[in-house]
DNA sequence: CGCTTGCCTGGAGTGCACTCCAAGTCTCTA
DNA sequence: TAGAGACTTGGAGTGCACTCCAGGCAAGCG
C-alpha cells in the first residue's frame, strides 16, 4: 500500500478580507482582468489559465479581443475562490464547471459533488483541531520552560 | 501584486485513526522500514526522503545498514505527521527539526515557530467554516430543487 | 510618430512533495 | 541452500497548480 493521500500545503493566503479589499466597481460589469487582479487577489496568468483549463464559464471579449468580465464571472470566482480555500482539487472545480454548463439535469451530481467535499471539509475541521491540541501542548511545554529561565 | 499564497490541497488523507490501524509492535524499539510504514501510513520512498532532507533525527541501523527506528522516532513521526496535515511546509518542519538538533538554547525560537504555526491553522479553521456555510447554501438549494422536481 | 501601458497567445519553466527506477545486498522460509 | 521478498543508494521522473516568457497587437498621449 502506498501514500495515496495528498498533503495539505501552507495557506498564509490573504484572508477573504484581505483578498476583496478592492470592492467591484459597481454597476458597469465589464471588468477588465487587472480590475479582477485586483480584486480577486488571482494574478492574470492565472485567470487566464482557469478559462483554458474550463474552470471558467466563457467569458465575453470587447471588440478587439480584450476580456470583459461580468458580475456574473466575479460571483462564480468568489466559489472558486472558496472552493480553492478548502482545498478541492482543481480537477474537480473544473468537473463541477462542467456539470453547471451542461444544465439543470446536473443537479443531482452536483449535490453529490458538493456533499462530498463537505465531508472531507469537515474532516479537515477535525483534523486540524486535533493538532491544534498538540500544538498547544507543545508550545506550553516551551513557554513554561522559558519563564523557568528568564525568572531564573 | 502577484497570488505569493500557497493554496491547500486536497486532503483525502486517511484519517489519523486509519493510519494507526497497526499498532506499535509493543517493547522492541527496533522497528524495519516496513513497520515503519505500516505504523505511518507514509511509504518508504518518503520515510528516506524525509532522513535525506534532514527531517529526521539520525536513524539507527542495523549491522548490515538496514534502518532501524526507534520509539522516539515514532514519536517524532506522529508529530510531522501532524504538522503535514494542518499543511505546514516541509521547509519549516525542517528547521524546527534543526533546532530540536540545536539543543536546548533553541526553546525561544522553536516556541515561536509553533506559536505562528497556531496561528495559521487557526485562520485556516476560520476560513473552512466560512467554506462550509457556502456549502450548506448551495447544497440546500440543489436538494430543494431535487425534491421539488422529485415530488412532481 | 514614437513611447508607454495594458492586454493577447501558446508553450515552456518552477516549486513542492513526493514517487519511482535500476542495480545491487540482505534476510527469511522451505 | 535456493529462491522470494525486503532493504539499500543516488538520481531521475511525476503531478499539481501555477508562473513566466517571447513576441505581438491596440489605445492613449506629447
Amino acid at each position: 500500500m502506498t501514500v495515496t493521500d495528498r498533503v495539505p500545503m501552507s495557506v498564509r493566503a490573504c484572508s477573504q478580507l484581505d483578498r476583496q479589499r478592492h470592492a467591484r466597481p459597481q454597476g458597469r460589469d465589464r471588468y477588465t482582468i487587472s480590475e479582477v487582479v485586483d480584486y480577486t487577489g488571482l494574478s492574470a496568468h492565472t485567470l487566464r489559465w482557469y478559462e483554458r483549463i474550463g474552470l471558467m464559464p466563457h467569458v465575453d471579449r470587447s471588440h478587439t479581443g480584450q476580456r470583459r468580465y461580468t458580475d456574473k464571472d466575479l460571483d462564480w470566482l468568489d466559489l472558486v475562490g472558496k472552493l480553492r480555500l478548502t482545498g478541492m482539487p482543481v480537477a474537480d472545480m473544473v468537473r463541477y464547471a462542467q456539470l453547471v454548463r451542461e444544465g439543470d439535469h446536473t443537479f443531482a451530481e452536483r449535490e453529490r459533488l458538493l456533499s462530498a467535499h463537505r465531508e472531507d471539509v469537515r474532516r479537515r475541521i477535525a483534523e486540524l483541531h486535533s493538532t491544534l491540541d498538540v500544538l498547544d501542548y507543545k508550545i506550553d511545554i516551551y513557554a513554561a520552560r522559558r519563564r523557568a529561565s528568564e525568572g531564573v
